[in-house]
Order: structure tokens, then sequence, then C-alpha cells
DNA sequence: TACCTGCATGGAG
DNA sequence: GCTCCATGCAGGT
């Protein structure tokens, strides 16, 4: 009997053949070193737990088939986890000790670990791995780190890991992984004292260093997926990897367990009972829904539940946070010639612990005993990590390191940006979803988005738009939307590390690039494409400066000069950003526009102070121009026939808007009406009648009025001179005008839209208000005649909204830049 | 009609 | 092209 582990959690790099057998952390083999205690196997170790307790252990819980299924229970990694440890300095580690009970389990291990074939597998395994990409030097590998003799311990495989927990700095060394990611869920590490952890599970400085010995090949290799169940009872025997892709054991990594201080308090209490996290899953709408299925992730289901062989399955006993028990049906369906795994009656338990969808239930073990305990996290707590590995998943770029995540103090405003970015793209996928009925919504596991996400997301467009980096090599196309534009790409732009584009002394294009972890400055070619993450170690360009030690080239003077620039990807946005400062309300695009309408009056506007660049109503979901904007549209020009999402929404918000404007207004009529036709003229109004408004909107070019030019409380002036086109919008377009807007006019395809709503809107106005109620605002008649007296108020004016407005004149006006509209 | 059950479907990786 | 899995949905109760 002897150890096999050392119990700690370990790197890829971090860990060491024994001679004996089995493998050691290098922290722990340093410490037993320093402290004189064998580095190798003591033979006195640890099996506390024989096979036949466990046997009668999981009859007891009633999962009987486990102890027919012969090699099973060394898949059933919780429960060797339990071992009491009697010497105290393990007890930080006691989840993670492989202990082997009996000789059966050490016999098993141990067998696997000498069978050379296993051994060629592994190294396949590894090897595969490393020539795919999935595994890098340098970059912990989650499974793999796991020691030999801990592949048939799923818990091993899971829960280790990571050392880089509570060391944002470590997830440096994870910037270039891109499947690989996080190490979320080391318990050892992250609830273990800095002290513990250094002195006992080596989880300090000594993962942080990629280890210079070269990985082990024959020690890479976890069966996690080994065992389906009772049929698999071959693959478990000769713990030969399942020859699919996925034998690589990856469990992804959104079920590893991530536990915080809370979750283990929560679950253990005082006890001294110890928890070995098995996997968590983030509830589905369909999870957390009437149903009571939750749907287990099969790998998860199959390495840590007991095997089943029937669909109908087993009763499991789970024990939840607070102790309760819960009986729930663990059981599979048949599909696609694969099982799906789920846990029935899971309503009751789910309810009781106040959980919904996006929150996420843990599953562990807890030792002595063996209990599966259920656990949760709310969504508001547990899902940046998740966010972040579902962010390394999807984008397979990581931009950030786990343990930024963890930390969200450490994030870099790049790593926050590409989150954003990557988030936001998920949110617009979750827009466009067309699952219905769903609870999820963007909280759906793949694009769900979690609190501290959104307020990550608040970063402005330009900063988002900035970073999404052109691929290398390709040209965009500028499109111009609301007086904005937009480079577009055929392909969507990647994720990259904003630069600062200049041109050196020789007129030269360069870049400057900031190191993430010295914060200096670095010169690069024009056309390097960097990524999120960058630091001097990789200026490849300009080996003097390959080190965070080189001085910046940059005097802080230059810096600050330089700083205000951007890229030239993002200075096009930015440009649009500076005209929207300088047009006081120049708009955010129509989204922006229509809720200045929706505002009404009476609500304060925007003032310029408030109108900054910042955009922060892009958030998933927002619908606004700029987010549905997609980054591959096509074309500058959007025809009045264009039913793309952009147009749609166009038309949609404005129709809204117009409904809700036209609430307040038949509101205020009825004490207006009288009052309004003695101040205001029916058809026409002076032109020259100052507009209530004041301010920078006075000073504009005064614009040409059409149709209801008139009132002179028009607030059509007031966004006439707001709106950045021409410094106006008017939408009081004659029909047969129509075909006079410039067909290269960016802001006339637009304005078709607009008038193509606000038409819509208008005749719908003045059907309702043509019992009588037409007033000033009805300002002209339609040319083309409709109904006697029905006079369409074709003016919609989006800038009734200011806060200046006459009230008692709620015109409806946009003023476009269609040139010379014909005055009624 | 509502709910349950089991399988099918299809998006995503 | 495969697997996973969230969810739809048909059929049964």
């Amino acid at each position: 009997m002897r150890r096999v582990h050392c119990g700690c959690i370990v790197s890829v790099h971090a860990f060491t053949l024994l001679d004996a057998g089995g493998i050691e952390c290098v922290a722990c083999a340093r410490k037993n070193v320093v402290m004189g205690s064998s580095s190798s196997w003591s033979p006195s170790l640890i099996f506390h737990s024989s096979l036949s307790e466990r046997f009668k252990e999981y009859s007891a819980k009633g999962w009987t088939q486990l102890a027919g299924s012969g090699p099973v229970p060394w898949r059933q990694a919780p429960s060797l986890f339990n071992s009491p440890v009697t010497q105290p300095e393990l007890h930080s580690r006691v989840p993670y000790e492989v202990d082997l009970s009996t000789g059966i389990d050490r016999l098993n291990v141990c067998d696997r670990l000498s069978t050379p074939s296993l051994e060629k597998k592994k190294v396949e395994d590894f090897s595969e791995r490393l020539m795919n990409g999935t595994w890098k030097p340098g970059t912990r590998d989650i499974h793999e780190k796991g020691n030999a003799g801990s592949e048939n311990f799923p818990c091993i495989n899971h829960g280790i890991n990571c050392e880089e927990q509570h060391n944002p700095c470590l997830t440096k060394f994870q910037s270039s992984l891109k499947e690989e990611p996080n190490p979320q869920f080391g318990l050892a590490v992250s609830y273990t004292s800095p002290d513990e952890a250094n002195g006992q599970n080596g989880v300090s400085g000594t993962h942080l260093r990629p280890n210079p010995q070269p990985p082990l090949a024959k020690q890479f290799h976890s069966n996690l997926q080994n065992g389906t169940d009772s049929s698999g009872e071959t693959q478990i025997r000769n713990g030969r990897p399942r020859p699919d892709g996925r034998g690589k054991n990856n469990l992804f990594p959104r079920y590893w367990p991530r536990f915080t201080d809370q979750d283990l308090q929560q679950i253990t209490g005082d006890s001294n009972s110890v928890i070995t996290p098995l996997f968590e899953k983030m509830l589905s709408a369909s999870d957390a829904g009437r149903i009571g299925r939750l749907v287990l992730p099969k790998k998860c289901a199959e390495a840590h539940f007991p095997p089943i062989s029937q669909p109908e399955g087993l009763p499991l006993k789970v024990q939840d946070s607070k102790g309760k028990e819960w009986i729930f049906q663990f059981r599979f369906w048949p599909n696609n010639n694969s099982r799906m795994y789920v846990l029935e009656g899971v309503t009751p338990c789910i309810q009781n612990m106040q959980v919904q969808a996006g929150d996420v239930v843990t599953f562990s073990r807890l030792e002595p005993g063996g209990k599966l305990v259920m656990g949760f996290r709310k969504a508001s707590t547990a899902s940046a990590s998740d966010q972040d590995n579902e962010a390394k998943n999807s984008n397979g770029l990581s931009m950030h390191g786990d343990a930024e995540m963890a930390d969200p103090t450490s994030w870099s405003k790049v790593d926050k940006s590409g989150y954003i970015a990557k988030e936001a793209l998920g949110a617009k996928v979750a827009v466009s979803r067309k699952r219905k009925n769903s609870m999820l919504g963007s909280k759906s596991k793949r694009l769900r988005i979690d609190n501290e996400d959104l307020i990550e997301l608040k970063l402005t467009w330009e900063e988002a738009q900035g970073l999404l980096r052109p691929p290398a090599n390709h040209v965009a196309s500028v499109v111009v939307i609301e007086g904005f534009e937009f480079e577009e790409y055929e392909d969507a732009p990647i994720l990259g590390k904003p630069t600062i584009f200049a041109t050196d002394n020789m007129g030269e294009k360069i870049q400057w690039a900031q190191c993430e972890d010295c914060f200096k400055w670095r010169r690069l070619p024009s056309n390097v494409l960097l990524p999120s993450k960058w630091t001097c170690s990789s200026n490849s360009w300009d080996p003097e400066r390959s080190s965070c030690s080189a001085i910046q080239e940059l005097t802080a003077e230059q810096l600050e000069n330089l700083l205000p620039q951007c890229n030239p990807a993002a200075s096009k946005k930015m440009k649009a950003a500076k005209q929207e400062t300088e047009n006081v309300d120049a708009l955010e695009g129509l989204d922006t526009l229509a809720n200045l309408a929706i505002l009404g009056e009476g609500e304060s506007l925007p003032t310029s102070s408030q109108a900054t660049t910042k955009h922060p109503r892009h958030r998933p979901g927002c619908s606004c121009i700029v987010c549905i904007q997609p980054p591959s549209g096509k074309g500058p020009k959007h025809k009045q026939t264009c039913t793309c999402n952009v147009c749609e929404t166009v038309k949609r918000r404005f129709r809204t808007l117009m409904m809700r404007r036209e609430k307040k207004q038949s509101q205020k009529e009825a004490e207006t009406t009288s009052k309004k036709q003695q101040t205001s003229l029916p058809d026409k109004v002076p032109d020259d009648d100052p507009p209530p408004c004041t301010n920078a909107e006075n000073s504009s070019p005064k614009p040409i009025k059409i149709a209801s030019e008139g009132s002179e409380d028009d607030p059509n002036r007031v966004k006439s001179s707001i709106l950045p086109f021409k410094g106006q919008i008017d939408l009081n377009i004659q029909p047969e005008r129509e075909e006079e807007l410039s067909p290269g006019s960016d802001s006339g395809s637009m304005m078709r839209l607009l008038q193509d709503a606000t038409d819509k809107h208008l005749r719908q106005q003045s059907t309702l208000t043509s019992g009588g109620n037409s007033n000033s605002e009805v300002s002209q008649t339609q040319p083309g005649g409709g109904p006697e007296g029905e006079k369409i108020s074709n003016s919609v004016n989006l800038g009734a909204s200011h806060q200046d407005i006459d009230r008692d004149h709620p015109v409806f006006s946009i003023k476009t830049s269609a040139p010379t509209s014909a005055t009624g």
C-alpha cells in the first residue's frame, strides 16, 4: 500500500515522477526533502477505506449497481477521496488525496499505470493534444495535470488544479490557452491559505513557473471518460479511453467545480467533513423548469454518479446544502447512439434552494459518508469564471485568465473589453435566438451574461468597436449609418489588443502597444495584430525591448500626446463620437433619436454634457442601431424596402415611439387643443418663430422647412440641428420627392426608413385624431389627399422630447436632409 | 386541458 | 462529421 499521489493539485509541469511509482508535485517533493520525509511513497500510507466498505457504502446509498460493477469503483473518484488523513498537515488537501484503500484499488491503478499499451495510449493522447494545440507547454492542462494515479479519479481530474487561482498574475500563462482554460476549481488552492498553498499544496510559485522539465507524457491521461457505466466495463477494466474525440477526457470547463469558501462552508458547515467538488452545472431553462428534469452533463454523470445500464436508472439520494436529503431519479435517455443523463424530480429541491435558470448547481461529495451534496450558487456570484470559460470556448482565444475573472480588479481593460465584446456578440446571438419560452434568455448556458459582465459592458462603444480588429489583410468598407461611419468586413472582426497607431519620425507607420504586465508601451510594426493580452515578452520585433525590464521608448509627454489617438479602425468611430459630442444632442444613432422622442415632453433630455461618447445603452439585447449592426453587414445602403435588422428595428422603434408619443399627446390634447388653436397656426407657422428651445440648436443652420415647418415650438428645428445629417433630419419628405434623395446618401436611405415608419405611424395617428383632434400638429395635408379632412401629420418631431419643447405643441417632425422638400 | 414521459431535433463545440 | 445537450414536441395519462 502506498501513496500514488501526494494529493496536491499539480500542473503538468509541476510534478515529478517518483522512482517508486506514482507522482508527486514539485512543491511536496521539495517539502518532503526539507522535512526529511521521503519524497516517494511511504508504504505506510493511508488506505482507510476498503473497497468492500466502499461497496457497502454505495449499496447503502442505493448505488446498487456499483457493487456489482466490478472495477467500476475506481471510477467513483469522489468516494476515494474521503481518506481521513491522519497526517495533520495533509488535512488541507484531503479532498485531493488519492489514497487507495485496498490492494485492489492499488492494483487497478498500478496495473493501469504499468500497462504499456495504456502508457502508449497516454502518450498518444498527450501527444495528440500537444499536436493539436490543446496542450501547450507552459499552460496548465487541467485534466492531464492529474497524475497517473488520478486517472481513475475524476475528482482529481476535475478538481484539480489550480494553483493559479488566487494569483491573478498566473493567468498570464493562460493567455495562450485556447481550450484548457481554467483552473477555477481548485479547491485546494482557492480555499487554502497562502501558507497552506505554499507549504502543502505546492500551489505557490512552483506552479506559476513554467516547468523547464518536459512534461511527462506517460502521466497525461485521464480516464474520466472511460467508464460509461456498466456497459462500459471493458473500457473501465482496461482503462482505455474512448476512441472518439472526447476520449481526451476533457470535461467541459463549464462543469468544473468552482467552489467558493461560502459554498464549502455552506455544505460542510462547521463539521470536519471533507467536501470533494465533483462538478457543477448552470441551470438551463429546462433544468429549472417545471418539468423537474435536470440534464446532467454526460461526462459528469458517468464519472461521478453510479453507473446505470437501464434507462430507468437509479434513485439517487442527494443532500442539499442545508442538509436536507432529496431523492432524485438518476437515469438516462438514449440519444443519438449516446445517452442523455438526467436527474428527475429535482423541482422541489430546486425550488427549495430557490435557484433558477442561470444559477449554478454544484455537486460534490461529502466525506466521510460519501454523500452526494448538491449546492448552488446564484448567477450573480457564479458565473464570472463560467463566463470566462465560455468566452474561451467560444472564442478560441483566451482573452483573460480565470484568475482574472475571479479577481476583477486584475482585469485589464483589454480583457474586459474583449470579454465584453464576446459577450455582446453572444447577446446578439441571444437576441436572435429563436428559442421561445426560454426562461434563460440571455442567461442561456452558452449565451448568458451575468451581472458582472453587464457591469463590464459599460464601456464606450468606441472602445468596444476599437477592440474589434479587422482580420489581417482585410480591407473594410465604410458604411455610414446615422452619420456614423462603420467599418465592415466580410469576416467578423476579431478581438485584438487595442494599440495606438502612429507615424514615426521616418514617416513609417508604427503602432504602440502596452504591455499587460509592465504597462510600458512598445513600438511595433503597424501591421502587427496583437492578441488581447500582450506582453513585452512577446515583442519579437524589438528584442531589446522584449522584456518588461527594458525602458520604455516613449516619454511621458510623448505618450500623453499619443494617447488621444487611436488606431485607424477606431478613429473613424472616434470621429463619429466627437461629432456626437460636438453636436450637443448629436444622436447616438436612431436609437437615441427614438428614445429622445420617447422621453416625451417634460422629461429632460440629455444635455450636451450627457451626450458623451458613452453609449451606455449598449448592452446585451440592446437593439439600437449600433448594436444590431452586423459586423459583416454588406453594402452601405439600406433601401427603403430593406428588411434587415437595422432597418426593421428602426421602423419598429419609430412605430413604438410614435405610439407612445401619441399616447402622451392625446392626454394633453384635450386640455390644450383650444389653446393651441389660438396660439398656433393650423397649417403653417412662420419659420422665424423662435423655437422655445435654447442654446446650441438655435445656432445651427436653419433647417429647410417643409411641411409643418412651422409651429414656433417646432422642435423640428431642434432636431434638425441636432441630427448629424447636414444638420437636419426631415421626414417630411413628400413622397414624390423621395426619389430626390440622393441615392448615395447614406442618410437618405436611412431616412427613407424613417419616413416609412413615420408615415405608417402618421396614418394611424391621423386616423385616430381625425375626429376633430387635428390641430396644429397637422400641418400639412397629404398631397395625395386622403379622406377629406384627413390631414397627415407627417412631421414627426423626434425632438419633441426636448425639455424646451412647447408642450402644447407636440408637433411631430423629423427633418431629414431631404433636399429641398417642398413646403406645403 | 394540463401534465408527464420519452424521444427527436438542431445548434454549438 | 461527431458528440453533447437544451429544448421541442408528440403521445400517453
